[in-house]
DNA sequence: TGCGTGACCCAGG
DNA sequence: ACCTGGGCCACGC
């Protein structure tokens, strides 16, 4: 498939993410059908020019804010998230907002099951 | 052509 | 929690 294509794919998976929501690179990569490409869609991120990409939504599959702290993009972000609703401490999310996708329990309540 | 460089990821120690 | 090794791949020099 020309490179284009995948491209616009990626920038649609971010485009994706809900406000309050993120995800991780890989996961970016794997909604866009291109698994295995998370470095890529690190790459565009940077390289984008839209400023209505909420490039923020993405972070590290630990959780991690990919910049390193201290660094303006790393406040930029932290900022974004949190202006959303989204918890940032230390510099990460919490894994539990970094599913995959939203579970089954969560499409049909509105929140996950209790953990028994 | 080769090699280093990333806003990365994952399994192991 | 931190480090390592291997995978990934476009780009620049």
């Amino acid at each position: 498939m020309p490179m284009s294509d995948a491209k616009q794919r990626i920038l649609l998976a971010v485009h994706a993410i809900g406000a309050g929501q993120v995800a991780s690179y890989g996961e970016v990569a794997r909604r866009a059908g291109l698994p295995g490409r998370a470095r890529w869609v690190a790459k565009l991120l940077a390289q984008a020019d839209d400023a209505s990409l909420p490039w923020h939504r993405v972070i590290r599959s630990d959780g991690r804010i990919a910049f390193a702290e201290g660094s303006a993009e790393f406040a930029e972000q932290v900022q974004r998230l949190r202006a959303e609703g989204v918890p940032v401490r230390n510099g990460r999310v919490s894994q539990a907002l970094l599913a995959k996708r939203p579970s089954l329990d969560a499409l049909l309540w509105g929140h996950d099951a209790p953990l028994s």
